[in-house]
DNA sequence: TATTTTATTGTGAGTGTTCACAATTTGTTG
DNA sequence: CAACAAATTGTGAACACTCACAATAAAATA
């Protein structure tokens, strides 16, 4: 490309009539330089329109303040209210966020994208992984001189992370429409391969057996509204039930259009609930209980940790939990 | 942080015994150099773990495989979509993103964007700027240096971009609801200060001028279900009318919501055609007639084209117009 | 005013890579 | 086997910055 010369700090220390090493100073605001020189050398930077090489600042302090995301499945609403909200709260700390999203979750992939963000120097690495069965090990062998933060990691690996609890999610779920009095509750889950999707299906389970009950109305689908369309279908046409939990909003969505191709009225023949609560689900028709993940609060603890442990090595390593809430709206009604 | 010495060039050199530009030469590839040679650098890479630092590579190269996209309302499907279909594009072509989401629209806050990833060294920069009315020619100007494309420019800037044209799904919509036989026509805008707010807006005027039709029955929202639930009740409290079109899904959403609330059936009372075709507009109630638009297309579209702009400096520049298509469902009939 | 302290500025070296060229080795040909 | 060409490898400099320290100027103290 049309290579036009980069202004650089010499440029500007000519200009102005100092040394390289005062401009810098200017730049990075340190303290012990005159006012009037610093005035000057100002001046010099707008007038030539100076913007440090991050490249060269990064190679000689090995710090980048970026952050890399190494994301998976952003075509989802969780992943990528993850990534948005994230780099929101990155944004006003002054990180600037690289992203590497991954096509396959493998061990093999994951470690690429690693080694990708190392080359790049960046300052911290967070793993959006939503899919449980890879081997941890090797990711803690990589990111040995670097920290890191898991989201939505499996529960219990001893693992900087920072996730939402499903488990009580799904109860909270579970329990609420065995509140309303339904015996029968059927269960549309994600993708079993993701922690979320597995976590929620056997709380369901555990919530039942609680309440000593059980069922096996299940059907696995992939997070999308025509994933729960078809998965409705296939269990009106096995079983009854007068209650459904889907593992999402979309699905859940999807749910609402199959039951009513079938004729069946929702709240009334059945009741449904989500998980999500996307600003959305409050217009479905009808309006959608559902469980509320705080994906914004999520993003600025993700955030906050990871600052925490790039800045300060004694930071120690835990996991942090948020708690999901029930929003009841008009989609599960008292079994009549 | 623990600043575990990195492996460098030296360290596999010395590990191999061979000079750190043969080192160099194996890891980029070049022809020149045996292949017995060859492995046994190969093998200490391997067994060192060495990735090159690519802040320094940068630093010598000037390049850096990586573009910058600056982004704006994130939070909504369009501009949501479009990154993550750039970032898909840009993957497959061993470019990797780096991202600076802007949050005001402001010609300050570009400029800083822009000045910010030029000092990343990105090979160029994508911009996604909906609102209208800033002076692109101080973006021209800052971005002299650097290929760049302007993702929904308001038609006409001599700029180069890539867009899918707004005007003519508009009119899609609007004659689609007007060969229903349909004479008032209402529409719920996106805010107007967004260029496909007021490209919509502007050609669902036209289009009735056009049938020697007018209306007037139109209120601007803000793009989300809310919103387009809010401006629907006053719309109904206003006028009379039998077809709406709202600018985007999520926003007929809420007016689908709105007007049951307020008796009205959908379609038998009033016909709706949204925007976008998000993939849930299949399973709203009744399914959503829409206009689909093809982010995916958009973001390769718009990836392929900045690299050639960045490998081949002579590449012309122009505007590249996608089409978007007329998705008739449930939510649209004919007048009675 | 001489001396010490403090504030300010400058110098040399290092960061890990690539480029352009120089040096060496190997292979080919008469 | 000399002489040349081709293949392979090595060297020095450059990229734009920061760090650690040295040097200078200004201010404060005796």
């Amino acid at each position: 490309m049309t290579a036009i010369k980069q202004v650089t700090l010499n440029d500007v220390a000519k200009a102005s009539g100092v040394s390289y090493q005062t401009v810098s100073r200017v730049v990075n605001n340190h303290p012990s330089v005159a006012v009037k020189t610093r005035k000057r050398v100002q001046k010099a930077i707008d007038q030539l329109g100076y913007q440090p090489n991050e490249a060269a600042r990064r190679l000689a302090t090995g710090r980048s303040n970026t952050i890399g995301l190494i994301s998976f499945g952003t075509a989802h609403y969780g992943p990528s209210q993850m990534s948005v909200n994230i780099e929101r709260a990155l944004k006003t700390r002054d990180f600037s966020l690289i992203i590497s999203s991954i096509d396959a979750m493998t061990i093999d992939e994951l470690k690429k994208a690693i080694t990708y963000l190392k080359g790049q120097l960046v300052d911290g690495i967070i793993m959006i992984t939503p899919i449980a069965d890879i081997d941890l090990s090797a990711v803690t062998d990589l990111c040995q001189n670097i920290p890191f933060i898991m989201i939505d990691v499996h529960q219990g690996a001893h693992i900087p992370s920072v996730s939402i609890d499903q488990a009580y999610g799904a109860e909270l779920a579970t329990q609420h429409l065995l509140d309303l009095g339904h015996k029968h509750v059927a269960h549309i889950s994600g993708p079993l391969d993701w922690n979320d999707a597995r976590m929620r299906y056997k709380s369901w389970q555990d919530t039942l057996n609680k309440n000593n009950l059980k069922s096996d109305i299940h059907k696995e689908a992939d997070w999308t509204a025509q994933g729960g369309y078809d998965a409705t279908r296939e269990l009106i046409k096995q079983h009854t039930f007068s209650a459904l939990f889907a593992a999402n909003d979309k699905m859940a969505l999807g749910a609402i259009y199959a039951l009513r191709e079938n004729g069946k009225r929702v709240p009334e023949d059945i009741s449904i609930i989500g998980f999500d609560d996307m600003p959305e689900a409050a217009f479905f028709t009808p309006s959608l209980t559902t469980i509320r993940q705080d994906f914004a609060v999520l993003g600025v603890q993700t955030a906050e940790y990871l600052i925490a442990l790039i800045d300060n090595d004694g930071t120690p390593l835990h996991q942090r939990m948020l708690y999901p809430s029930l929003i009841q709206r008009n989609s599960t009604q008292q079994l009549e």
